[in-house]
DNA sequence: CTGTTAGCGCTTTCAC
DNA sequence: GTGAAAGCGCTAACAG
C-alpha cells in the first residue's frame, strides 16, 4: 500500500490537515513544521494520491484528445501540437483513438466526461446525429477539430478545405495552364472531403472549364485507393493531363501507378495533393500540395480549450478557421 | 453539477447502497427495483463518477504509455499496437510524451503512478541512474520498451538491435559483395544506437574486413544529421561504396545528398537503413532496411503488462526480444 | 499557526 | 433484498 498523509501526520505528531497544508506549501504553516513534514514525506517516499485530490477538487489537470486514429502521417502532428500547448500550461494529455468507429466515440467521450478530464478536444471524420446529441449534452468544455462548423454551440478549429482546394486548382489552371484536371475524391461521408470537392469544382467553374464527371473518381484517403483511382483515370480514352488527389496519400498512390505504367510526372501527367504530409517531401518529384498545418491546428485547439476552461461563465463559442498554403513542388 | 447516486436514491425511495448495487447489476437486488433504478438513471442522464469509484476500488482501468515523442514515423506505430491490445481488453490508454527530456520522465511517471493508471509502459532513449531508481521504486506494474535489458527486475520488450545490424551488414557483404561499408551512428547516449554499431562492427570482423574509423561517423537519428554524415563520407578521398545508416531517417538524408551531388543509388553508392518506417517504402529506389515491427512491440508490451497486472503476486520479470527482418529494396 | 470536522461520490461489509 | 454506516485519501471551512 502507498503511504498516506495520515501516516506522515502520526510520525510528525501533527494533524493530517497540517500535513496537507505543508505539502501544498501553504503560507500559514510554521517553517519548522513545514520542513519537518517535507523531510518526512521525502524519507517515507510519499506521493500524493491524485484520485483523492481530484475527487475533492474536481479538477484533474488532464485534457483529453480523441482522434480517429493515432498513427499515420497526419494525426501525430495534431497530437504534437496539442501536447505542446498543454505541456506549457501544466496539463497532462490523455490521447485516445476512436478507431474510426462511431460507437467507440461515445464510449470514450463518456469515459472522459466521467470526471477523468477537465476538457476534451475531439476530432471526427464526420458527426452523426447521435454524436451530435452526445456532444451537446456533455458538460465539460469541448473543442471540435474539423473543416466545417456544423455545431454552432460548440467551439471548433479547422482548416479552410474549400479555399485550399480552390487555390491549388486555380494554380494548376492559371499558373500552369492545365485544363484537363481530374479529381480523386475522399469518402462521401467525410465532410472535409466534400468541401475539397466543392473547391475543385468552383475553381473549374470560375475559369469556365466544364466539369467532366468521368474525371471525378472516388477514393477513401488511402494509398491503395489512390492507386485504383489513378489506374482508372489513366486508362481512359480521354486522359486528364493533371490529377488532383484530395489528400497526399492518394497522390502517393498515383505516383506508384504512374511509375508502374512507365510514365513520368509531370511530363506525362501532373499530380497534386492536399495535406502536405512529411512523406510528400520525399516523393520524387516533390509533390505540389496544399499545406495543412496539423500541429498548428492542434495548438490552436488546445489554446481554445484552455481559454474555455479558464473562463468561468460559458463564453460564446468560437470557430477558428486556419488557412492553408500552397507548397510548390515539381509535380506539375 | 453532475447527478449522483444520492439523487437517484431519493427519487427511487431507496438507499444509495441499493442504487449502487443496481447500477452494478448485483444479483441481490430485486428485478423490479433494479429496473426502476436503471430507468431513473437513464432519464436523469446519470453517469457514474469514475474518480470516486477509483478511489475506493483502487483500479482505474487505464494503462499509461510514455514515449520520448508522440509524432514521427516510428512511435505512432507503437501506440497503435498498445492501443489495439488495451482496447481489446477494455482498458483505456493514456499516452504521454516525455519530450525527450529526462526530468520530464519522472514528472510523468510520477503523475501516472499516483494512482492514475493501473500500469505503465515506458520507452526511453536511455536510462539514467535517476530514472532507474525511480522505476525500481514505482509500485505499479511497469513494462519497459527498449533494445537492451538493463534492469533485471523490470519486464521489458525490445528488438534485437545487434542481430538486425549484423545481418544487414552481413547481407551487404555476403550477398551483394560490398567491402567498403560506412556506418552512420546514432547518438552515443542511445542504447539502441550503440548496439547497432556493435552489430555492424561484428559483421565486418566476422568477414575479415578491417574497420575503418574514418567511415564511422556520428549522427543523431535526424534527416539533417544523415545529410551531414553523407556529405562527409562522400567527400572523402577514399569513399565507401555503401553506407549503412543506423536508422531510416538518416538514410533518407543520404538520399538527398546523393541526389544533390548528381550521384545515383545504388550505382554510385549503396544506402541501407534500419527501422523500416513507412517512408522507406517511398524513397526511390526503395530502401533496403531492417524491419522493426513497431506495432508488434507495442502489442507485446501491452500483453506483457496486462499479464503482470492480472497476476496477484509478482511474477518473475520477463524479457521479450523481438527479432527483426530484412527488407530488400533496390538501394544496394 | 494548527486541529477538528465535514464531506467529494461511490463501494462494501454488517445488520436486519 | 435492502439500509446504515464506515471508509478510500485528500481538501477546506471553521474554530481555536
Amino acid at each position: 500500500m502507498s503511504i498516506t498523509i495520515k501516516e506522515i501526520a502520526e510520525k510528525a505528531n501533527v494533524s493530517i490537515a497540517t500535513v496537507s497544508r505543508a505539502l501544498n506549501n501553504s503560507p500559514k504553516v510554521k517553517e519548522a513544521t513545514k520542513e519537518l513534514i517535507m523531510n518526512l514525506a521525502q524519507e517515507m517516499n510519499y506521493s500524493p494520491n491524485f484520485v483523492a485530490r481530484t475527487l475533492v477538487k474536481k479538477k484533474t489537470n488532464v485534457i483529453g484528445l480523441i482522434l480517429p486514429e493515432v498513427a499515420g502521417e497526419f494525426f501525430p502532428e495534431i497530437i504534437r501540437g496539442v501536447d505542446e500547448i498543454s505541456y506549457l500550461n501544466k496539463y497532462h494529455l490523455f490521447v485516445a483513438s476512436s478507431h474510426s468507429e462511431r460507437n467507440t466515440v461515445d464510449s470514450i467521450l463518456g469515459f472522459m466526461s466521467k470526471s477523468m478530464v477537465d476538457g476534451v478536444i475531439l476530432m471526427l471524420p464526420s458527426i452523426s446525429e447521435q454524436i451530435r446529441d452526445l456532444i451537446k449534452r456533455i458538460k465539460i468544455p469541448i473543442v471540435l477539430i474539423n473543416g466545417y462548423n456544423n455545431i454552432e454551440q460548440v467551439s471548433s478549429v479547422g482548416i479552410d478545405n474549400f479555399q485550399g482546394a480552390y487555390s491549388i486548382t486555380n494554380f494548376l489552371i492559371k499558373n500552369k495552364g492545365y485544363n484537363e484536371i481530374a479529381f480523386i475524391k475522399g469518402p462521401e461521408t467525410n465532410a472535409d472531403a466534400r468541401l475539397r470537392l466543392k473547391g475543385y469544382k468552383a475553381a473549374l467553374k470560375d475559369n469556365n472549364i466544364k466539369i467532366n464527371d468521368e474525371w471525378i473518381v472516388e477514393g477513401n484517403f488511402t494509398i491503395k485507393s489512390g492507386e485504383l483511382a489513378a489506374s482508372r483515370l489513366l486508362s481512359l480514352i480521354k486522359k486528364p493531363s493533371a490529377i488532383f488527389a484530395a489528400n497526399d496519400m492518394m497522390a502517393a498512390g498515383c505516383y506508384r501507378v504512374v511509375d508502374a505504367m512507365g510514365l513520368k510526372i509531370p511530363d506525362d501527367v501532373a499530380v497534386v495533393g492536399f495535406d502536405h504530409i512529411p512523406l510528400s517531401e520525399f516523393l520524387s518529384p516533390k509533390l505540389t500540395t496544399v499545406h495543412v498545418p496539423a500541429d498548428e491546428i492542434g495548438r490552436k485547439a488546445a489554446q481554445l480549450l484552455l481559454e474555455i476552461m479558464g473562463s468561468e461563465n460559458n463564453i460564446k463559442p468560437k470557430h477558428i478557421k486556419i488557412s492553408t498554403g500552397l507548397i510548390i513542388g515539381k509535380s506539375c
